[in-house]
DNA sequence: CGGTTGCTTGAGATCCATCAATAGGAGTGG
DNA sequence: CCACTCCTATTGATGGATCTCAAGCAACCG
């Protein structure tokens, strides 16, 4: 009962990847009987390396992070409630990088041999651990799109967007905003720019009437304005079923609440 | 005979993630049977999304892109002699993304199945083809790095160091430098700059004494000066084979990778 | 309370982009 | 073989975007 709970934003999120059926939730409740509690700023299993198990954030934000020896950090891959820790948790962990929670965290260690089992056993989350894959892919192309090719503001109002999808898919936005849980200075580590920027262009967006910030809430006053900025286009995220995968696996089953492109 | 040669540095490549057989390099090369030239500047097979086969890069650069309504355009991936045209072969194509000939290429149209077919057949290239993907997302999180949190010098020496690297592997490059068959235009959409300023990085690098250019090719001076520039750590490239993996575990997950989502 | 962390703003310096012009090389057609 | 064009490389001048350093403030927390 209270696994099934935690492991909900888990099962939300692989639902829109394919249709899962109540014999696949009960397998992914099963796959996070193993809960375990980060404190934040702390260190996710960095030396466990060797361990085989595929961290699943349940609550909290999570990320990725390099360290370079000049002293500059990189956040590599930002992880929300439902992801997967890592795109390749059937891979060995990038030696070079390291997971850390960014808030307090409840993360599920799930054994890379279930996992396994668990695709084996079913069609469907085997369809919906390849299209969190490559979801996860895209995001982490997306952000190089960032990196590379877009302003100051245009990162800050396109990570923005991501989150708003991504938290829509999970249940924890709506169309009025959401909770923003990671400071400023995440975020420059994430865009590549100082946490002095970041704020400035978060000032730029406020200024523009696009969204607000109370607190650790963030409004969105004007999604279209803001995705405009942000040069967001949301196909990349996958979020359309019937274009993303092969014919033969498409099935045609009511859109589950969030909708694409609104 | 032909076809053999052809597809040398796929297997060259590959031999470094895994110890292959006479049989496995056999196998390699009935992959490459179907061989296409595309000129410079093409695309590469951007409208065959819904058709399964993973390209393989023979002879020439390619490269993946994404165009932004701006009109920018952001390079997300370099694809050199033996390399799998994406990591994710074994699933749809990014749909937002396109694949190019950066010079007049020779690829390989390996079908999917005969892919498969192959990683089941033999756990040699099963390691390899998984070290292979490892190797791709770890040059693709370390180029997130270079756009994050390195200045333009820094990526320029750090592509080259990369890109040492990877010809070294497949013997189009030695200790005093390589062809480098791309445009200083190329480079920028790789590493989020414009071309001018690529072209006054290479300046200060020439100047330094780290490297020169005599037409296309690069000549590398002082390796060492340029990886210490480029915070260059060569690890992440994952080719010292005692650390990167256990047969193990390729055993036991490999065969769930490549049979999942066919 | 005092200490810490995160947010905010200012001023100046630096990095990089933009615009512009020149030059060389490769290919092409006359 | 030459004239022409296109593409790439190169360099200068200037402006803009972002960083750095610095200070003040608010919120939180032991």
């Amino acid at each position: 009962m209270q696994i099934r709970s935690v492991s909900e934003p888990f099962f939300t999120k692989l639902q829109h990847g394919a249709s899962l059926t109540l014999n696949d939730k009960q397998i992914l409740a099963d796959l996070c009987k193993h809960v375990r509690d980060v404190k934040s700023q702390r260190d996710i299993a960095s030396q466990d390396r060797a361990c085989r198990y595929l961290p699943i954030i349940l609550e909290g934000w999570a990320c990725r992070y390099r360290l370079l020896e000049n002293g500059k950090r990189q956040i590599t891959g930002l992880f929300i409630p439902g992801d997967l820790c890592e795109p390749f948790g059937i891979l060995p962990r990038f030696p070079d990088s390291t997971f850390a929670a960014l808030t307090p965290t409840k993360i599920a260690l799930a054994s890379l041999d279930a996992v396994a089992a668990a695709a084996r056993s079913s069609p469907s989350l085997r369809e919906a651990f390849w299209w969190d894959l490559l979801m996860a892919s895209s995001i982490d192309q997306e952000r190089l799109v960032s990196l590379g090719r877009r302003s100051a503001a245009e990162r800050v109002a396109h990570l923005f967007c991501e989150l708003h999808v991504r938290l829509m898919i999970i249940g924890q936005a709506d169309n009025e905003g959401y909770e923003l849980l990671i400071t400023q200075t995440d975020m420059s580590d994430m865009l590549g720019l100082t946490s002095v920027h970041v704020n400035r262009s978060l000032k730029i967006l406020r200024e523009t009437g696009l969204i607000s910030l109370k607190g650790r809430r963030l409004m969105i006053h004007d999604l279209v304005g803001l995705r405009d900025l942000a040069l967001f286009d949301p196909t990349y995220l996958h979020l359309d079923r019937s274009t993303s995968r092969s014919p033969a696996t498409v099935e045609a089953e009511g859109a589950q609440g969030y909708e694409v492109g609104t």
